[in-house]
DNA sequence: AGGGCTTGTGCAAAAAAGGCACGCTTTGAT
DNA sequence: ATCAAAGCGTGCCTTTTTTGCACAAGCCCT
């Protein structure tokens, strides 16, 4: 870009002149003295090559020049002000999210303090759901879900997209294991998905038989299984960072996969409203800063 | 208005720095140190009381509230920079301007030495008409013309409203005159007005009586007549003040009155042209300086 | 492991900005 | 007519801000 602007203090000197038509009624303004300004002035007009103030028998007037000049810095000066209002502001209103249950409990609610620590007077209400639907007939601002690897969905920002490892419960596992008597252990699927096969291919190994006691539940409740010493489970490790520094699981393997990743939907012009979009934007930066510091 | 900016060179350094995710290719740009950069942008997140950058494994990241704030300063830094290089261009074009005769020889030539001074590569192309056509007829961008008071030109910039006092040479007034000595002088009537009749009952005297020797005539003869010696005439003092300081003419009387005022008249659509904005600029600053300088 | 690249910081120097006092001019009021 | 007040310009000096430099720390890549 490489652009050369004048000096800005001069800028300011001399839009709030031309606005007041007056040094010293911009000197009051700015809160220094109008020889400030009248410097300030000078100095433009000297770098400008172009005078932009005519004397008057008492006082100043913009020349035409000036008038032009003034023109186009009112609104700019005018514009910077506005952005800049944006930060004194105590944002308030209320913020409705909806959140897959188990990202809910162990991703989102664990940062949240650092949101009501910074907005306080923002009212937030959580829902826990699953289900793909649309939004809006949980009636939430904001969703968190997740999607498989796939191209479907491009357009919501990503919130997380770390890889799967196995964690289990210290009493299970106290020491690491070698993948294939990992596999040996009672492994927590999910409902749905048979991400232990996926993991055995990973490691070389052969793919692990249904066993009695393999369970397969909702996300949520096979975590809490884990929790309490009931077998293995592939989790986020974003998931389980909470749970592993409290002590309470460990990452039994190096290697993990990548299943999908959780993004952010928007309720149809939702973002208009400050709250949500103070919202949203608390919840990208902490999951840039998430995936910036690790990794 | 009472604006409070943060501090301005503080924006520009977070702007560059913004847009190019960089303090370091942002203080190359603005040629400092990325030092001064790095101070600027952790000083304006101190003031502001919020994050901007976020840090990176290597180098930094906007915010999201820094991406909403560079969006609303990169614009306002632009349309500063574009109007501050109005400045540096030097402007070339041509301006093709139709002026009233006598207006034209005494009032705008012996002011244009300082347009060609400040603009040199402007062709300037002069003509002396005095119709009150359209000035599209005469193929000028801009016309100088002569009102009557009145609102019927209202819309047209003011050029001139000097009043009019009798002059005459040396020759025929060498010392100041009572008006009834100066009414039995020649007086030069303009073709189509009676001046001197308005003059005359200013003064209080009788209204004069046309004479042999009153000669009624274009403008711009009787002022060559005045000149000459061969009568008093009623002119503005504007036009006559050349002649005055050059000793060809003397104000013959305190008593003056407005007759009309000159205006400037822009062809349709042609101040986008930027010669002709220029002139009628430097036009328009010309009167002002006069005006406000004298009177 | 080491060089390159990027950002943060202490310290001292440089530069910019500012204030004050005074001069000048015009305006308006007593 | 004189005098005070309002405006602006300027020289001189002080204060504040800004900056550069040197160094440290962290990360990336070879």
């Amino acid at each position: 870009m490489a652009r050369s602007l004048p000096p800005l203090n001069a800028l300011r000197a001399f839009e709030a002149a031309g606005r007041h038509q007056s040094f010293s009624r911009a000197a009051d303004e700015l809160g220094v003295s109008h020889s400030a300004v009248s410097r300030h002035v000078r100095g433009l007009e000297d770098r400008l090559g172009a005078q932009l103030f005519r004397d008057l028998p008492r006082g100043v007037a913009l020349t035409q020049a000036g008038v032009r000049y003034l023109a186009a810095l009112t609104p700019s000066f005018d514009r910077i002000a506005e952005a800049s209002e944006m930060f004194d502001q105590r944002p308030t209103g209320q913020v409705t999210v909806d959140a897959e249950p188990l990202f809910a409990t162990k991703w989102l609610i664990p940062r949240l303090g650092d949101f009501y620590a910074r907005f306080p007077d923002v009212e937030l209400r959580l829902q826990a759901n699953s289900a793909r639907v649309d939004i809006d007939r949980y009636e939430a601002d904001l969703a968190l879900r997740f999607f498989h690897a796939g191209p479907d969905h491009q357009t919501a920002p990503l919130l997380s997209d770390a890889p799967l490892y196995p964690f289990a419960a210290p009493t299970l596992v106290p020491e690491p294991l070698a993948p294939e008597a990992l596999l040996q252990l009672p492994l927590l699927r999910d409902r749905r998905e048979d991400t232990w096969r996926r993991w055995a291919t990973l490691t070389g190994c052969a793919p692990p038989k249904g066993a009695a006691s393999d369970w397969r539940m909702r996300a949520r409740l096979a975590y809490e299984s884990a929790l309490a010493g009931y077998g293995v489970l592939l989790a986020s490790c974003e998931i389980a960072e909470g749970d592993v520094a409290a002590g309470r699981l460990v990452q039994c393997s190096d290697i993990g996969f990548r299943m999908g990743s959780y993004h952010l939907l928007s309720a149809e012009g939702v973002t208009r409203r400050s709250a949500v979009r103070l919202f949203r934007d608390w919840l990208l930066d902490q999951s840039a800063s998430l995936r910036s510091s690790s990794k």
